[in-house]
DNA sequence: CTTTCGACTGTATACGTATGCATTCGATGC
DNA sequence: GCATCGAATGCATACGTATACAGTCGAAAG
């Protein structure tokens, strides 16, 4: 391993002006940063993260806390905000809240993290208090809790469904039903609460045996589907907590050979690019999930480095994106 | 933030008695391990990773070097590695190989990481050397690149494409279109030789107005698919480098309004969940990505802990899986 | 010519943990 | 009852970088 002490011997000075001149320091002359650099080139250092990490007292180290990795719907949430950490100097580190007493709280507490990005709090996690106690840095993203309070990034769902209800209760649809996303997650309560009020508003509601509620994944909606369907009298019209679950519904229809949109309709949120493909065009809620994950990345970033600063809460708007898995409902 | 001197006051031992002790290091006696325990869990002291890796000399994350996130390929890989690793007391870091003088080296070099998986190696990358030089242990996944020995994780293409392309040619098709991918990735180069060779014995050849490259990604399928379906006499068959790139394709067609198989025959490489769906239903060559992916993980961890183990090369093999999007070519 | 100041660089030390070595203490053997 | 040994623990220090502070040196001001 070469250090700075290496780098110093070489360009003749002393282990602190290496690391000055290598950050620029305005203390060190000009020509003493040239030696220092060309030292460090001629030997191929680069300074130790780690040991920076322990002088500075925090590293430069964001946690993303995700429980399901394999959802597409993670990967268009990372690679954005991996970007954008990168262009802050960060870097991102991935973990999976698979047990509240699991790994999570060992690497977040010791200060491994310098700061955390929660993207699948329930309601009841006792994450955020912990991470609060312990004086870590946190960022709610798409998801909160309102228990404590933090940073956010979050989609305000109400335009994107008024309009989408709008457009559907037009084209005639009474007969509603909904896969929901879990009621322990704030994205899942507000859009059903979205979608109810809206819904009283024109005068209707969802039959109770109608609605479905499940982990916003691929099964929830190829199951949540086949139960749906598999009616005597379906639902004519199908909202979905997600795109990955309305995408779930799709394929389940496919399935069962229940065309869509001609034998029902179905609608999802968030708006993938998978939703948009040829042979997929999902009608959804769209909003920007690509400027949502940047923005987590400089909340995040943001709060690391002025911790006092006043709480920051971004909210997206979202709305309708009408495609072919809607149609008025078959006569 | 709370350290082990916090931890030893508190029990009444020294610091590094609460090093030992929490590490269940024998020289410790049983009585004292437990109050320190004891003092931890009151305190909430969680050993800090960046003393540890500081004093020790290595850290436990591994770098995941890839370029292209949003691609859903890269999604499979990450769930699983990053499972393995964590089982393995292993941190996951992405790293996106934007540029060869890019972060990559920054981060790689300083021994922030202990080890790193290269999912993106073209074969003309300077990165496999600079980690060799710098005595970072490193293993390939998926691509190699031949110039320098590390470990790898690999796919025998052969028995798949043989099997697929008897099926096919078995079944009528003999003018073949192909979007391969990139000639500077082994796992291009290698399925492209592979799929000549094999039509050779058949005693077929790809016409070199038949053959594209490009990325692994959906643009290339899309693309090229367009390309290849606009002509006057199209090919009856386009075989695709991967799923992603087979998924642009089969998009594209459907766009075009080109039926699929009845007009064209699609196949991919990979065998992602979504060729599955119903929607999609992608005949394509399968292997067992999940467990590649924790092979990766595994010999990773093997290599940092014994860096002068003899090389491990494991390869996985491949078979084809008849779906919907191929039939016989139209009369 | 002396003083003062500022620009630059070096010295000493801190960060949190791990480990080789020294030390203590009680038990065992003779 | 003394020597010996081993188990348990403490002491000192190392890891690589950053920073407060002290020091040096030359130039400008008096």
């Amino acid at each position: 391993m070469i250090t700075s002490r290496d780098v110093a011997r070489l360009a003749g000075v002393s282990q602190p002006t290496v690391s000055r001149a290598l950050r620029d320091d305005p203390k060190v002359s000009e020509a003493t940063k040239k030696r220092v650099r060309d030292a460090a080139v001629a030997l191929g250092y680069s300074t130790s993260p780690i040991g920076r990490a322990l002088a500075v007292g925090r590293s430069t180290r964001v946690g993303l806390v995700v429980t399901d990795l394999e959802n597409q719907f993670y990967g268009h949430v990372i690679a954005p905000m991996h970007r954008e950490l990168e262009r802050l100097g960060y870097e991102l580190v991935l973990i999976t809240e698979s047990s509240e007493s699991g790994p999570v709280t060992e690497h977040v507490m010791g200060h491994g993290l310098c700061g955390v990005v929660l993207a699948t709090t329930t309601v009841d996690s006792l994450l955020p208090a912990r991470l609060r106690d312990r004086g870590v840095p946190f960022v709610y993203f798409n998801r909160t809790a309102q228990s404590v309070q933090a940073d956010s990034v979050t989609v305000d769902p109400e335009a994107g469904i008024r309009e989408l209800l709008r457009e559907v209760i037009g084209s005639g649809h009474r007969r509603i039903g909904a896969i929901f996303g879990p009621r322990n997650t704030s994205t899942g309560e507000q859009r059903e609460n979205t979608v109810r009020s809206v819904l009283d508003e024109h005068g209707l509601a969802l039959a109770h045996r109608d609605v479905l509620h499940g982990p916003f994944d691929f099964a929830t909606g190829f199951g949540g589907a086949r139960t749906l369907l598999d009616r005597e009298d379906p639902p004519t019209l199908v909202l979905c907590g997600n795109d990955v679950v309305a995408l779930g519904a799709l394929n389940s229809a496919a399935e069962m050979g229940v065309a869509v949109p001609a034998e029902v309709s179905i609608v999802g949120f968030d708006d993938l690019p998978t939703s948009g493909w040829a042979l997929i065009r999902l009608s959804t809620v769209a909003y920007d999930l690509d400027e949502m994950s940047r923005e987590a990345a400089r909340l995040i970033v943001a709060r690391v480095e002025e911790p006092d600063a006043r709480p920051r809460h971004t909210i997206y708007p979202s709305r309708y994106v009408a495609r072919a898995t809607t149609s008025s409902p078959r006569a």
